[in-house]
DNA sequence: CTTGCAAAGTTGGGAAAACAAACCCTCACC
DNA sequence: GGTGAGGGTTTGTTTTCCCAACTTTGCAAG
């Protein structure tokens, strides 16, 4: 999806090139939370059947997802995440955590997430070097290959 | 985008319904590296210049983005994040994390960004309470608004 | 044994987006 | 007064999306 002929070489523009096309992530919340199944993609997700099954087939071809059987007669399938996908999990986790915050002030989440070390997850993105959460005025962009032109950093 | 009729209540398809489309996160990353320009954007992105509008458009009526006078005479515009637009940027650090370790195993990251406490920035999602790290195994979904159905934890 | 149902898709046709190229408008500069 | 930059809009074509209906394989009931 994102931009075939992106002019920049990106790893952002690359993961949404398979992860960003419409349904891609809700089929993964999907499977993160174990419904793998056609008919309950389906009907959680909200998406036409055929384009349900083209996104299927791209996630499985791009390694996020594997198909695997669950019975034999009837044959009956059901998708998982690999490694890969399940890796994708953070991308979802600060993706709700935004919804919450800016798209339901005054609402309680749909949704909670207990992580195991039994409170609520509030997830936060921070820096593995120095532990520190990682704010947009503490990054400074450093362009390793051709195609980057920058502003410089901008103060809002 | 991302469901209309997403028969589930769920912060990640609003956020997504927001920023899922094509282009969006791409604008974001280059109003988030000071690239707020038009033209700079259709450049940088490679979209097309009614599409990439149409985006502009409904970023900036979600309170994504701004759109600021930066010439009175000739009028010229550029667009800039607001602070939920800049809290946005740990969706794209994660994306782009997964992007450098999934689809450029064997290559040098073409983008690199550094932290304020001087190392490259390795992001990780972490638990606000405890402070782990946010690993698939250690969460458990937890549904408060009707509409969700689980098939319980998966064991790949 | 044949009707009914479930799961997992596939097919066909119409509606909505995306795309590319050209065009427009305002100003600045030469 | 011609050229060019910036920030879009317009037009016509090509892709996607969307929906409903259909298919296939098997089990189970009547």
């Amino acid at each position: 999806m994102a931009a075939t002929k992106d002019p920049r070489p990106c790893s952002i523009a690359d993961a949404l090139a398979l992860v960003g096309e419409k349904y891609s992530l809700l089929v993964l919340r999907e499977v993160c939370l174990g419904n793998g199944r056609f008919d309950q993609l389906v009907r959680n997700i909200g998406a036409p059947r055929d384009v349900l099954a083209a996104r299927l087939r791209r996630l499985v071809e791009a390694g996020i997802l594997t198909k695997r059987l669950y019975s034999e007669r009837p044959q009956r399938f059901e998708y998982r995440a690999t490694q890969a996908g399940l890796e994708l999990e953070p991308v979802l986790t600060t993706l709700r955590e935004w919804g919450d915050r800016h798209l339901r002030k005054d609402t309680d989440p749909p949704m909670v997430v207990e992580h195991s070390c039994g409170s609520r997850l509030v997830s936060v993105v921070t820096c593995q070097a120095c532990g520190g959460t990682v704010r947009h005025e503490d990054l400074t962009a450093r362009p390793q290959a051709p195609g980057w032109t920058l502003s410089g950093p901008v103060t809002t």
